[in-house]
DNA sequence: ACCGATTATGCGTATATACCCGCAATTGAT
DNA sequence: ATCAATTGCGGGTATATACGCATAATCGGT
């Protein structure tokens, strides 16, 4: 029997697990699989602020300037001032854009990998699930 | 439509909120969501060293080190040398045995409130899908 | 135009996590 | 018994993450 298994940690467990199969599928192109993330957001949101980022990312404003500060001496973005003084606006250098079509083609292969071991069914029961944990109640 | 959304940034954004709200459940007995997780687990396993401590809970020992000099500092277990002068032995203290189950009781209370959202069906297809995840080829 | 309230960031601090390197203790082959 | 290989651990460094305080810029009511 189901020892009742802590659901928090077992997500953790999850997701460091899965994290480092992304990380290791996308090393070549030079970013892990939180900084891939961060750089395909600041891509579709088309210089966005440092708290539009944080916000489409679910992480705390802090946390994201730091994250992307480590993006920025890498040399894949710029921060720029933004029409609001207090703001920096985030834009991908070119170096940057060549890593993410570089790091999307990786990305691609190991998120099908993975999504295939669910299934259509089971990748939307995931969701679902998650949903279910994380929604406001 | 499928957004094809990360499955790791999922995970990862689903296993932060979830450590967020045992965090704030467990908070007044004085650790945290993960911290709990090493007090139960060096419980169970009775004066374990800091490899077989790493080993159950899956994170890297040195990460475990770590972790525990946290809990060692407020005074919740103790490490001694153990048969193998190489080895530190884990052992809770009485204080440290307090704080367990304080915790575990308000651990009990989140993870019932939260697996009740998830039914337990719900609960046995997070285990199947997360399993397939990361379980190896 | 002023001043208080709000907003966007930065920075200090802290935990959680991993990788690599080095050291000391143990073990194993001879 | 010796010495090379292995093992367990600590520490350096780095990312990922959050909370709270400080500051500068903006906005709103008067």
């Amino acid at each position: 029997m189901h020892k009742h298994e802590c659901l928090c940690i077992d997500l953790r467990t999850a997701a460091n697990t899965i994290t480092s199969l992304y990380d290791d599928a996308i090393r070549e192109a030079g970013v892990s699989a939180t900084q891939f993330n961060q750089i395909q957001l600041i891509r579709s949101l088309n210089g966005p602020t440092l708290k539009q980022l944080a916000q489409a990312s679910h992480l705390d404003r802090s946390t994201l300037g730091r994250n992307v500060r480590v993006l920025e001496n890498l040399g894949l973005l710029t921060m720029e001032a933004g029409a609001d003084a207090r703001t920096k606006t985030l834009h991908l250098t070119r170096k940057g854009r060549e890593t993410f079509r570089r790091a999307a083609r990786l990305w691609s292969a190991v998120q099908t990998k993975l999504s295939d071991r669910l299934g259509a069914d089971g990748r939307h029961q995931l969701d679902r699930l998650l949903a279910a944990l994380t929604d406001p109640l």
